[in-house]
DNA sequence: CGTTAGCACTCTCGATGCTCGAGTGCTAAG
DNA sequence: CTTAGCACTCGAGCATCGAGAGTGCTAACG
């Protein structure tokens, strides 16, 4: 486990993991030093090879043919990495500027986010909108639609809008529906879902029903997992080659298109500062169907006022630099957008 | 082309692209004839394969290989199809009654009839949201976020809601901007983009401003593929023997992944009259990346009210009956929807 | 004239056996 | 500690070959 490597040991993995993550293919002894200038020889490297597999950070699938990292020897060379990386500074500018145009529109950013992570990492990305700590009311609108349908047009604070429709027991006018609205909203300013509860003994009936359902929307609101997760680059995992002539790709396909699952991984993000990137690989054990997968998620927003989360989920044979200081930079924007947007 | 073909050539057919899309694997006139209890011998169903490939109806791609049927044969068979295939009453119940609990919202409308569409057919399902043929104004609310930024949130005829952020040359503060909602709203009400974009004479700049926004945000909504287009069963596509060990699944995936030739694609489908289901088989040249792959697809709704599309995309060697069928029934259920919510 | 039995022919698929090359661990010498 | 050398292993790739499935054609039949 907390085996200490040699500073060579540790140069030895970090090639072969650059050289397989390149080509996909173990890689032995000698064809490492042809690519490479080690200032040893193929036999030290083959001790030192050895060494590494008994700690149990490259493995070779047959005898005789090359090594290649174990996911615990990914997980090694991840832990040095999360601290260095950098994008590049003229692909920064890139992104921002794209980010720069964008700014009008929360949903526009989400898009954005996802195709940048997806185009950068080749893998396929995950992003969710923003979204509010903790839910307030700011606003409601009430709008007849037809005979006993209104439609409750609910703004919290920040601009989040989230709309439904409320069947009532008997027709109601838009009059008297306009009516009930500005006195809710005089009323529920600045609430949050218990706040709003509360305010159910001072109205009547049609009231009462209105007010359960904004408190109910707030309080769902309150969960992570609010808003639909918007995914890009799918098509990315399938044109890798680990996919492509494997049944891999189907499980991380299936995955990708179930809200549930996608929604417990985001959760797992919410535990660590915002700005820190995570990075998860081969399931770690825990998410059995990711086999063969590997993520890189981090949160952004700013605590206390909104929040959301954004990933990357790829092969395990990924370029993980470029791939977290992607997610790292893009997460950085985002917490930047959304601070400018929410923090008034 | 428009050869004639016998009843028993005709049945053929059916047997083999039955058998083909049960098997994957071509089939001779011998297996046929063991599988099913036809009153002739090998040696004359020998002869009427014989005819069919004749015909480009069928193909063999080795001298001792089975036949299979051409993408031709398979647009002969689906003709024949188009009118008689009806899902059996135990699955319309099913179906109907999931949509009967979800009745309330739209957006639960289109996420379910994705999720119908993909689990019946074990392809890829694209569904629009339903959407007004001729967008009209009904209410707008505008909402000072902070600073010189303004939500608005604009609700058309039917239901629909569009938000937008505005960024104003100088702070205005709630009142006054309710204010304007106000008038804006009782001048507004009923007309469509034109209407809208006639009245800006009538208010002062701030007006000016949001009344364009309107405006556009009207007419750009008179185009179709307004609104995202919702998928599932992404995964389905994978699972199917023919795509998983080639890279069809890639090309497939791919367009999935591009909003852009969806909305072409669903654009197609304007046209026919709503209820009638669209077969396009291979990419029917056109869309040459299509090759392998075919869609049903149907447009529902009312016309003059509101209309949207929904579809199936699946390997060539699809259930065609069964998809039909099923693209056809949950059309129809989305279109009475449509009539109860829209059609005041 | 449509149908059928028989036959010679073709072609794919899977199994078998082979060599070649890359890679390894070990040992002994520098 | 490093390195050269060596014997050994094992998979990829290629050629060969027989079995099985399917075809078209011809000639006989009702």
């Amino acid at each position: 486990m907390g085996t200490e490597l040699s500073e060579r040991q540790g140069m030895i993995l970090g090639l072969i993991i650059h050289e397989y993550v390149d080509t996909g293919e173990p890689i032995g002894s000698k064809a490492l030093l042809s690519r490479y200038d080690i200032g040893v020889s193929s036999a030290t490297i083959r001790n030192e090879m050895a060494a590494l597999t008994r700690a149990g950070l490259l493995r070779q699938v047959h005898t005789s043919g090359g090594r290649m990292p174990t996911e615990e020897g990914y997980r090694f060379f991840v832990r040095g990495l999360l601290g260095e990386t950098e994008l590049p500074s003229d692909e920064k500018r890139l992104i921002s500027h794209q980010f720069y145009q964008a700014r009008a529109d929360v949903d526009e950013w989400v898009r954005l986010a996802a195709s940048v992570l997806a185009q950068q990492s080749q893998a396929a990305a995950l992003v969710t909108a923003p979204h509010a700590t903790r839910a307030i009311f700011k606003h409601i609108e009430l709008i007849a639609t037809h005979g006993r349908q209104v439609l409750l047009v609910l703004v919290l604070q920040g601009g989040e809008v989230r709309q439904h429709v409320l069947s009532l027991t008997e027709p109601v006018d838009q009059v008297r529906l306009s009516e009930l609205a500005e006195r809710i909203n005089a009323a529920a300013h600045g609430r949050d879902a218990d706040g709003v509860a509360s305010l159910v003994p001072s109205f009547d009936t049609l009231g009462e029903e209105v007010l359960r359902l904004i408190s109910d929307t707030l309080s769902r609101a309150d969960a992570l997992a609010a808003g639909e997760i918007h995914r890009d680059g799918l098509a990315n995992v399938l044109e890798h080659p680990d996919f492509t002539h494997s049944d891999a790709a189907r499980h991380a396909l299936r995955l990708l298109d179930e809200q549930t699952f996608l929604q417990e991984l985001l959760s797992r993000v919410l535990t660590p500062a915002i700005g820190n990137v995570q990075v998860v690989i081969g399931g770690e054990g825990a998410w059995d169907d990711l086999r063969d997968c590997s993520i890189v998620l981090a949160r952004y927003g700013a605590d206390g006022f909104a929040t959301g989360a954004l990933g990357v989920l790829g092969p395990t044979r990924m370029a993980y630099g470029r791939t977290i200081s992607t997610v790292r930079y893009v997460s950085g924007l985002m917490s930047e957008l959304v601070v400018d947007a929410f923090a008034t």
